[in-house]
RNA sequence: GGGUGAUUAGCUCAGUGGUAGAGCGCUUCGUUCACAUCGAAGAUGUCGGGAGUUCGAAUCUCUCAUCACCCACCA
């Protein structure tokens, strides 16, 4: 068989992976010689579209974990699937649409969600060949998804696992445990996707924006004296004012005020606490009134001191009308326009008014209903209404004039800062969002955090690198109620029904009373339960109807209309189930037994709160469980200038480009060498490219061993060959110390120190010297030798492809497979266990270190004299010891070939223009007369000598302090003193060279 | 405002107390015997500045500077 130049990655990987596939190698369990289990959960990518750079470094370090542990004899399961990404799917599906100038809302729901359906067989299908492309040795058997089993899947459960049932099986356990609760809050409001979203969602940016400084009038024309006092209370201003200077960012809020509130100690406005002033805005007739209150909140030394409140559209002034009792007027609608329901503006703002002045209070329905928007605001964008209200008080004169900077002549302009605001932004959307008074279902995420933290205090679970523990902790330590409903379709439907309240219910039962109090809610698992609890409580037949208008047609029929909430949960609910749902609970399976708690979590930073925090909480509130022994959170992967790739930026490397460029072993290995723990990695084709190269380098090691003969009739061997011979003596014990390099860096995560590690070892050892030395063994007469060279190099090779497997499974499995005849695929061979102790000959090492030594220092002579490579020189030796003779001795012949030596001759004297070699316990020359410059010789001499003596003196100063002697450990005083002893006959000899040049000089 | 991390060769980065490293790039030389996706040789660093601890600091402490990221409600 004579093998190809180079690896043919595009032909061989595919059939490859097909190959395992076929033989089942991936299966849970495959290849399991030992009890133990390893067993790790992917990390489900959206079915959005398409895998990222950061999804091929994430599975590429769980493809090795897995490989590796496999290799060990573990039972292990790489767990597989994807995850429905609620708003994210459902974007792809309305984007889709709209090419064709089509909406969500132009179908039915039903409709709807079946072209999401299909968008997630489309996506499924791609990231699976994706991550196939990379060689992830997922149980594909096992594929799950987070909504595997939801009404409408086309496909069902061939995974296994019912997520959906499981999904909503935790919901109502929640529930009935008062984990879940519904209730009206402020939420972050998607006004794109007309949704809520929860506060990771929601990405805080600073964008330019302005602050404008109005005038709010005291009720009935009222003055009071406004003193304003320095530090030392000496006053600065003192003017009679008939109004409170009010700062905003958001005048478009104004319309929603429910008082003024200023600090308790602020002297200022003690004077008018308690009064009500106007909000300068709306029909003139019909100006509401507000209450000036006081409350801890206002900062006296931020801009006037006083703020407006407005509870329903800010999450500070949500926090002051609830404790002073502040009404919450909610100004847009879902699309964040500004309102265009309810009675007419100055029927609204008249009942307003009788609540401002405490003749009139009402629910938080009826509070809901009113639309204090004024008429000719109603319908506008948010940003439109601004405008238009801005515009509307400035030309009112009551905004706060101040004088024109920018104008020579004394002119007054309305005070507008300009300056940089933190703006919140839905994280899909990128709209502003906008906070909403809603219903929602939320998560008492206080109640479940306590074991979530005590497992990484007490180490119960690891958190790798130890740094982002404390990320994990400060956000757990100020946990938040966790918003879980969704006002989306793509989703798990929120497993409650709603009853009327205008049916009157019987007797005892478990129902809860809505939180706005409009009716009765139901938790159950399926509708039927739903129904039959509804029966019960309201002793009447039930009917289930699409909403509360439907129920409300059923009024008089003897019949009660149930309808369920429309709401999906939020994605982050089911996969935070991942690790249970994926292993089939809530049934008892075999696979739960086994492969839970699972053994790591490979992810991103990035999600450490969505995702890692919020599983570790679930997972202890729903079966009392950690998910995982170890979580490796690993860096994201960044452009060759560190940007993030983004899609907008244009800077995304595919994955699948560079694959198909490079190879998906190159891809790999560059991304495993590039792991090192904690830090962002910037990924540039040029490294690509170079472990490309490697893999090449790899490929013609075999070739070079294929034309010795070296796999001819060989058996496959576990166990080095008794070598006699020096130099396989001395690879196997390298081979022996790289094995355990390897094994130490991947059990500690190390990835890019395992993949140095084998690069360096398998370049820079097996290549660079081996395979050279091996040249003449396999030139050799001796039979004896060369055979076991032979099986040396079966047996080193076996070892590089076993040891590389896992960072590069398919040109490692090419090559077994094209090696020998093998009892099983390389995805399946055992690792070896072998250490230094057994297989490391020191006398081996020492000897070939000295003969790689005078290889290098002739090379270097010749290429620092310009010898021609080609050129076959003399070497003279003029003094050398005895180990050195005996390493000679036995290695002459090597050292020739190697260094292009023709002969060597001892000699008592240099010859005249000769270049010095000095090797540990020796000095050689090479009489070079007719090439060589003198000139040039002394600077190479002398220049050694400078560096050498430099590193002399700092030995020789340590050695010279006696308090180096005393506190030093011995062994560190020990190699100090060789190493300048060493040194010092290295000194010695490099005078004697200089000295010998300067005579014939 | 709080927090975290970074600063080492031209570039990208390893290196947690004991002789400063890798890859890429660069310079010179080399196509006979595995590999030009290669080989041989070479150049390049007061390890961000300053102070401290130590026999000894890229590494530990403090401080300053610059950069990055995360979290946070200043109207």
């Amino acid at each position: 068989m004579a093998m190809d130049k180079t690896f043919n990655a595009a032909e061989a990987e595919p059939r490859l992976y097909a190959g395992w596939t076929k033989a089942g190698a991936f299966r849970a369990g495959a290849n399991a010689s030992r009890e133990e289990t390893f067993s790790i959960m992917i990390p489900p990518p959206n079915v959005t579209g398409a895998l990222h750079m950061g999804h091929a470094f994430n599975n590429t370090l769980q493809d090795i974990l897995t490989r590796w542990h496999r290799m060990r004899g573990f039972d292990t399961l790489w767990q597989p699937g994807t995850d429905h990404a609620g708003i994210a799917t459902q974007m792809v599906v309305e984007r889709e649409l709209a090419k064709t100038n089509r909406r969500r809302t132009d179908f039915s729901r039903e409709e709807f969600l079946d072209l999401v359906w299909q968008q997630k067989q489309k996506s499924r299908g791609n990231i699976r060949a994706q991550l196939e492309r990379l060689g992830a040795s997922c149980d594909w058997d096992r594929e799950a998804f987070t909504m595997a089993g939801a009404p409408g899947d086309p496909e069902g459960t061939p995974g296994g696992q019912n997520f959906h049932d499981a999904v909503i099986r935790v919901f109502v356990d929640m529930y009935e445990k008062g984990l879940i609760y519904r209730g009206k809050r402020l939420v972050n409001w998607d006004p794109h996707f007309e949704t809520a979203i929860s506060d990771l969602e929601v990405e805080n940016t600073e964008v330019d924006g302005h602050m404008w400084h109005f005038k709010y009038p005291l009720a009935g024309g009222e003055t009071y004296e406004y003193v304003e006092k320095d530090e030392d209370g000496a006053v600065t201003l003192r003017e009679t004012r008939d109004y409170i200077s009010i700062a905003t960012t958001r005048p478009e809020t104004m319309l929603g005020d429910g008082a003024v509130a200023v600090h308790p100690s602020d002297e200022r406005y003690a004077p008018i606490v308690g009064k009500l002033c106007e909000i300068p805005v709306g029909p003139k007739e019909h100006r509401r009134l507000i209450p000036i209150i006081t409350d801890e909140y206002p900062d006296p030394d931020f801009g006037s001191g006083a703020v407006k409140i407005t509870g329903a559209h800010d999450f500070n002034d949500y926090e002051v009308a609830k404790r002073g009792g502040i009404p919450m007027y909610r100004l847009m609608d879902t699309k964040g326009a500004m309102r265009d329901d309810g009675a007419p503006y100055a029927e609204a703002a008249d009942i307003a008014l009788a609540v401002a002045r405490g003749d009139q209070t009402l629910s938080e329905v009826e509070t809901d209903a009113l639309n204090l928007v004024p008429d000719d605001l109603r319908g506008l964008d948010r940003f439109e209404a601004r405008k238009r209200v801005v515009d509307q008080i400035t030309a009112e004169g009551l905004a706060v004039m101040v004088a024109d900077a920018d104008s020579d002549a004394p002119a007054m302009i309305p005070f507008v800062e300009s300056k940089k605001i933190m703006q919140p932004f839905g994280d899909r959307s990128k709209v502003v969002i906008e906070p909403m008074l809603t219903d929602q279902w939320f998560v008492d995420a206080e109640k479940i955090v306590g074991p979530a933290i005590d497992a990484v205090k007490d180490g119960t679970v690891a958190i790798l690198p130890e740094q982002d523990k404390k990320v994990y902790f400060n956000w757990l330590d100020n946990i938040e109620p966790w918003c879980i409903s969704r006002q989306l379709w793509w989703g798990h439907q929120i497993p409650v029904w709603y009853g009327p309240y205008e049916a009157k219910i019987s007797g005892s039962t478990d129902l809860a009373w809505k939180s706005d109090g409009s009716g009765w809610q139901i938790c159950r698992s399926t509708e039927a339960d739903a129904v039959r609890a509804a029966e019960e409580a309201y002793g009447s037949e039930i009917v289930v109807v699409d909403d509360w208008m439907a129920s409300l047609a059923l009024k008089g029929s003897g019949k009660v209309g149930i309808w369920r909430d429309p709401d999906v949960l939020d994605t982050w609910f089911s996969s935070g189930l991942w690790p249970i749902g994926t292993l089939g609970w809530p049934e008892d399976t075999e696979a739960l037994k086994k492969y839970f708690p699972t053994s790591v979590l490979v992810t991103g930073f990035d999600i450490i709160f969505f995702w890692v925090a919020r599983m570790m909480m679930m997972q202890y509130a729903v079966v009392g469980q950690k998910p995982f022994d170890t979580v490796y959170v690993h860096a994201l992967v960044r452009d060759e200038k560190g940007k993030k790739m983004s899609k907008s930026l244009g800077n995304v490397l595919d994955p699948l480009d560079l694959v198909d460029e490079f190879g998906a072993d190159a891809v790999r290995f560059t991304l495993t060498s590039m792991a090192a723990m904690g830090r962002d990695l910037k990924l540039s084709t040029s490294r690509i490219q170079g472990y490309r190269n490697f893999g090449t380098k790899l490929w013609n090691a075999f070739r070079f061993a294929e034309m010795n003969g070296v796999f001819e009739g060989r058996a496959e061997a576990a166990a080095p060959p008794a070598a006699q011979h020096t130099v396989n003596r001395w690879i196997i014990g390298e081979t022996a110390r790289v094995r355990e390099e390897v094994d130490t860096a991947l059990a500690a995560f190390r990835f890019n120190d395992a993949a140095n590690a084998l690069y360096a070892f398998v370049w820079g050892r097996v290549c660079d010297w081996y395979l050279e030395f091996s040249k003449p063994l396999f030139a050799s007469d001796n039979k004896e030798v060369t055979e076991e060279t032979r099986a040396t190099m079966a047996w080193v090779l076996d070892q590089c492809l076993i040891l590389l497997h896992p960072i590069m499974p398919f040109i490692t499995e090419e090559l077994w497979g094209l090696s020998a005849k093998r009892a099983k695929m390389l995805v399946h061979a055992d690792w070896p266990a072998y250490t230094p102790a057994d297989l490391v000959d020191e006398a081996a090492e020492a000897e070939m270190r000295w003969v790689i030594a005078i290889i290098d220092s002739v090379r270097s002579v010749r290429g620092e004299m310009n010898v021609p490579a080609a050129l076959q020189i003399d070497l003279l030796q003029l003094e050398l010891d005895e180990a050195g003779q005996a390493a000679w001795e036995k290695n002459a012949g090597l050292i020739q070939r190697l260094a292009r030596i023709n002969s060597i001759t001892p000699s008592a004297e240099a010859p005249k223009g000769a270049a010095t070699i000095t090797v540990p316990g020796g000095t050689y020359c090479l009489p070079l007369a007719d090439i060589i410059d003198v000139g040039a010789e002394q600077a190479r001499l002398a220049k050694s000598l400078e560096k050498l003596e430099k590193d002399l003196r700092g030995l020789r100063g340590r050695l010279g302090n006696p308090k180096f002697i005393e506190s030093a450990p011995e062994d560190v005083v020990e190699e100090t003193r060789e190493l300048a002893a060493e040194k010092e006959a290295e000194e010695t000899r490099l005078k004697t060279a200089l000295a010998r040049l300067a005579e014939v000089a």
